[in-house]
Parts: structure tokens; C-alpha cells; sequence
DNA sequence: TTAAAACATGTAATTAATAACATGTATAAA
DNA sequence: TTTATACATGTTATTAATTACATGTTTTAA
């Protein structure tokens, strides 16, 4: 497979948190859940069905307004199981993430080539954004460090920015390796 | 798309560097490439013959023994251009990698759960251990440093060497910060 | 009041990637 | 000499994910 279906068990995740829609689902990879990974609804909408069909989730219907219908879904018995079971099972580390910038530098042998100067800064400019974005998250979300009601998300908005730390140090670190170094 | 097809880049770049057979090409990646990138002969072979087909390589054959035929591909005029094209192309910095283990904390709410210490325990080991071979690595690969000519693949070890650093010092204070802290 | 933005839910087409299936040759070690 | 391992190249089936297609309602701001 391309993956192993792990979206499933991210809706299970959010739903057993708290009741969700599917609209409601797709937004919370637009925040929290977008930092370290990715769904569409056209992707979303689909893995519900297969997982009310599994016994895992069951839906509600809502009225909005006038006519305007939506489900609610919810984590059933056998489902908060199946979540527990992922949870506890060994996760296969990731090896390294598929970064393309990082790739592309493989074939860049030369250290006067030309092109590494933009290269390097470009994704210099978008790392810093992305660290201070971090920064401002982790302030807002937990002004007072750790919360113990909280924590597992606090530990990956940590790791997050220390990540994005390590990614400016080192950008920062090879341009100044270039020809001309910290003068450039 | 799944992705933007990056798999006919890599293949390009390889070949640009020398010409390669499939088999060749397979082996780069339980290597040097399988750092941060992985692929199947599977794959691999179909594209040889669509990049064939684009007129970005071409072939040549040899015979190894009485009868054992393999082809040796080698990167064309627009195929060199074509990965150029890319080298020089705006890189969409990636936002987060995929980690499971850490979407898997996500819903870990509760600093007390028994689940914590063993999955954060799993993980140290294995980054440990994958710090220690990327030591080994740059060591045996840079031993005086940066290489003015393999600064690509210098860079991208220095990278994921600090990268590997920073999960095992996280992990290292995630458990610290668990109830009976470092005694435990 | 009207128009834009947000809410809401789907399906279809395409692609990248993995796992499994499939076959055969050459070499090195027991 | 035989057997295991490495060399060598393919195809098929399946799945996860993205993009685009498709439709309609509700709320908010101009």
C-alpha cells in the first residue's frame, strides 16, 4: 500500500475526543492536526463510511438552519478499542521525512555552485516563518509550559519547533560555508 | 496526485552522476539515498522506460557472462536540463513529516497514561541507534569535514545527524518530565 | 438586499507507492 | 558439485492520496 491507513485512526482519535462532522474533521487539519499531517475532505467523507460500515463509528443527524443536514460521528466500543490497539503498538520510526529540498541538495557537489546560495536561502526565509509560527503556537496554547491535561500535544509542539530550530541553525550554518561566507 | 513524481528526479540525478543500471539504481537506495528516500525496484523499472519514452535517457546494453543482459542508462541533453530545471525550481518546504509516533501522541491527553513510558522508551532506543549510525556515517564519509566536493551529501548528513540529536534529546526530556521523572 | 464567505457533503479521475507475483543468470562458498 | 546469495528485470493488484468535479445551505458583511 502507500500507506497503512493511518488517517483512520486519526478520525477515530478526533472523533473519540469529542463528537465531530466530517466538515469539522477536515478543518481540524487546517490547525492542530495540519502541523504534521494532511487530509482533504474528499479523502475524509469516504474513510467514514468505511469505518461506521467496520462498526467503529456511528453518526447522528443534525439540523442546521432550515434543511441544511449534518452527521455527527462518534466513536462506538469497538472502535475506542481499535484506537487503543494502534496507540499501543510499536510505531515504525520514520527514517527521515520525504524533504525535497534535502534531496535535491544530494546532487549539488560542488560547494561553489551557484545555485545553492538561493537554494539555501529560500528555504532559509520559509523555515524562520514556520519557527516563529511555532513559537507563537506554543506561547498561546501553553503560556505556562507543560500542561499534564494536555501533554501529548504539548511534547509534539515542542518537538515541532525544535525541529524548525535545527533546520534555520543548519541552513544559517551551510550558507555561511559558502564562498565569501558571512560577508555574502 | 499521491506526490509530484520526485522518484524521476532522483533517477535523473543518479544517472546524471554516472550512468546506472535498474539494478544499480535499486541498490542507491538501501544506500546513501535510502537516508531520506525510498523506493521498489517496482517502481523503478516503469520509470526507466517512461523517462526513456520522454527522451530524458537512453541505454546501452551489456552482457555480463554468457547471457545475462542489462541496461545502462545514462541521462540525455534535456534529460540533464530537466534535472536542472528541478534543482533550480522552488521547493515546497515540507511542514511537518509524517511521524506516526508523534500523531500518536497527539492523543495522549493525560501526562499520568501508563501508555507514555513505553512507547517514548521504544522510540529513544531506535533514535539512538539511528544517531549512532549517522555518526558512523559522516565519520567514515567526512572524516575532515565539510567536502567542497560532495558538499550536497555533506549537508544532508550534518542535517540529519542534528536531526536525530534533537528527537533523542526530546524524548530524553519527555520522559524526564513524566510522573516519577528521571528515577524511573 | 445582495453578494461573498463559510458551512456542509459528496463523487470521479488520476497518480504514486507498496506488496506480491514471476522468472531467470552468475558467482562464491561450502 | 551443489546450494545459497547476489545479480538482473520485469508485471500485477491494491491502496492512499490529490485534484477536480459537483451541488446546495447558512450566515455575515457590504
Amino acid at each position: 500500500m502507500a500507506q497503512r491507513n493511518i488517517l483512520q485512526f486519526i478520525i477515530l482519535g478526533l472523533v473519540t475526543d469529542q463528537p465531530r462532522t466530517g466538515y469539522e474533521l477536515t478543518k481540524a487539519f487546517d490547525n492542530d492536526i495540519g502541523e504534521f499531517w494532511s487530509a482533504q475532505h474528499s479523502q475524509i467523507y469516504p474513510q467514514l463510511k468505511t469505518l461506521e460500515a467496520k462498526g467503529w463509528l456511528t453518526h447522528t443527524e443534525e439540523i442546521t438552519g432550515e434543511k441544511l443536514n449534518r452527521k455527527r460521528y462518534a466513536a462506538t466500543k469497538s472502535g475506542k478499542a481499535a484506537l487503543n490497539d494502534w496507540l499501543t503498538a510499536a510505531s515504525e520510526p520514520v527514517s527521515g521525512a520525504k524533504d525535497e529540498f534535502v534531496l535535491k541538495l544530494y546532487f549539488i557537489h560542488d560547494q561553489t555552485d551557484a545555485r545553492l546560495k538561493p537554494m539555501l536561502t529560500t528555504q532559509l526565509i520559509w523555515h524562520e516563518q514556520r519557527r516563529d509560527h511555532l513559537r507563537k503556537q506554543l506561547a498561546t496554547k501553553f503560556p505556562n509550559g507543560a500542561d499534564a491535561l494536555d501533554f501529548g500535544h504539548f511534547l509534539i509542539l515542542e518537538h515541532a519547533l525544535h525541529r524548525e530550530e535545527e533546520y534555520c541553525q543548519w541552513l544559517q550554518a551551510a550558507l555561511a560555508q559558502l564562498p565569501g561566507g558571512m560577508t555574502n
